[in-house]
DNA sequence: CAATTTTATGATTGAAAGATCATATGAACT
DNA sequence: AGTTCATATGATCTTTCAATCATAAAATTG
């Protein structure tokens, strides 16, 4: 699974994807990660920009890491919002 | 060029990389994207943990995006402090 | 090596994130 | 429908980041 990311919106749908494919809640993360579960519930709907560590915690509880890339095409159906 | 990261500090490496990349100053850059350059100087550091928001105004300036994946297996060579 | 450019550091200030708790809304299941 | 589990919201407080300016140190170049 792969999944881009432009804005802290686009990052929150992706923490989230990664976390649903997992089978785990926010509370599960919560616990795995040390973030909050409010914290978590605000970042995947993008409400805050959260810090770099914030993400890195979830990220590593997820077994999950970032890529840094040249930005790639933008695909027409990406254009318009998921949720 | 495809660079990994999973602290801060690594983060901040490569930014710098790909600032280098493209031949930018820290102040070419921080014009660019609107960051002050002695925010980017910690950062490419990794002395702060920065708000994902001003990562993505940064790669956003030097045309790059995040990329969530599932961990990769670490290299021997990577665990090893770069600077 | 002197001058210029680039990067780092240090201090202050205002804004914003995360912890924390309490509660509300929403979803899923019996 | 009522209960339980999951997610969202709202408020307060502490901590911390980015802007800002000034300057120092390091690197580059003439």
């Amino acid at each position: 699974m792969k999944l881009q990311a432009r804005t802290p919106k686009e990052l929150g749908h992706a923490i989230r994807q990664a976390r649903k494919t997992q089978s785990l809640t926010q509370k599960d993360l919560a616990i795995k990660s040390g973030v909050w579960q409010e914290t978590i519930s605000k970042i995947e709907r993008g409400v805050v920009a959260t810090k770099i560590e914030t993400v890195f915690d979830l990220l590593a509880a997820l077994d999950m890491e970032l890529q840094i890339q040249p930005r790639t095409k933008v695909d027409e159906a990406d254009l318009e919002e998921i949720f």
